[in-house]
DNA sequence: ACTTGTCACTATGATTATCATAGTTACTAT
DNA sequence: ATAGTAACTATGATAATCATAGTGACAAGT
């Protein structure tokens, strides 16, 4: 591709957005960083991107602020990725594209029954649906409040990919 | 680029979203679909993206059913585009990209005071900032109950675009 | 000491999506 | 007959992504 127009410089937040986020290896990755999945290797082999892809959006994700590359042991050196507080408020928009997926990109029965991934409120153990605010106790919802849990096919699907 | 891996066997929902949402190409056409922006041409000015494109992605978009190709008048045949019921449900994922950017994506000041679009609540007339709830009057917000305001700086910048 | 293994990448060459610019088709208006 | 508009399509150049392979730094095992 030639140089694409750069988004960055309109003054439309769904622009500035879409200048990070339309991009597949890019919502990949921060599915996995989610996830809690940090490791290079990991998020390469669960996205099924190739290497030099995940490096360079990983490289773009912390010049960009969303995430961080840590230290987890010297001898030898190995780093992870960790979302910042800027990355982290990138959960609304995963958790919206989810929902949307989770009701309008299924044939009828291929979850299983229920979703894909159930989210589970960890204060109050309730099962909150698609919903932003818990059904069990009305507190709000985002990252941290909810525990993600894939069905069993999707489970066995993510087995088969690391494996 | 070579055939990407196609995202929409799998059984994640963020990876099926990530199928069709993980392009800048169609996030700009939404944008422009969910501000009531119909007509190809005036689709293709604003985002500035090649007609090719915009005519491929509209293709795409019809053919997953998010949007549909009308006939707005006979003599000369005229199409546009409009939002299905499966399209208009993207709207969570859009709003969540604007209030991420609106509070991530700009530098101080850059959008004048206050955000660079401002949502008012259509049955209550309420600001409602970035909230997914009625700070007015409590009532869940979706596609419809949202009327958006460009911030004059933005509605300048439209308006350069479309001249 | 030498092989094997792991992690986090980088290199190379082929493919193809997107770009910029221009052209087309089908009609209306003057 | 000429000019204009809407909604595209065609062509050739460029660069992002692909598939496959290789690298560097270290650890563990024989």
């Amino acid at each position: 591709m030639p140089k694409r127009a750069n988004l960055s410089d309109t003054l439309c937040p769904v622009g500035r957005s879409a200048e990070l986020l339309g991009d597949r290896a890019v919502l990949l990755i921060l599915r996995e960083l989610f996830f809690g999945r940090r490791r290079f290797e990991v998020i390469a082999a669960n996205t099924a991107l190739r290497p030099q892809l995940v490096s360079a959006r990983l490289k773009l994700l912390v010049t960009e602020g969303i995430a961080e590359r840590r230290a987890y042991q010297e001898r030898p050196v190995r780093h992870d990725y960790w979302l910042t507080d800027k990355g982290k408020a990138l959960f609304e928009v995963l958790y919206a594209m989810r929902n949307w997926a989770e009701r309008w990109a299924y044939a009828p029965g291929e979850t299983g029954d229920g979703h894909a991934i159930r989210y589970i409120h960890r204060a109050c153990g309730a099962d909150v649906g698609t919903a932003t605010i818990c059904p069990g106790c009305g507190a709000s919802l985002g990252y941290g409040d909810l525990k993600g849990e894939p069905s069993s096919v999707l489970k066995a699907e993510q087995i088969a990919r690391a494996g």
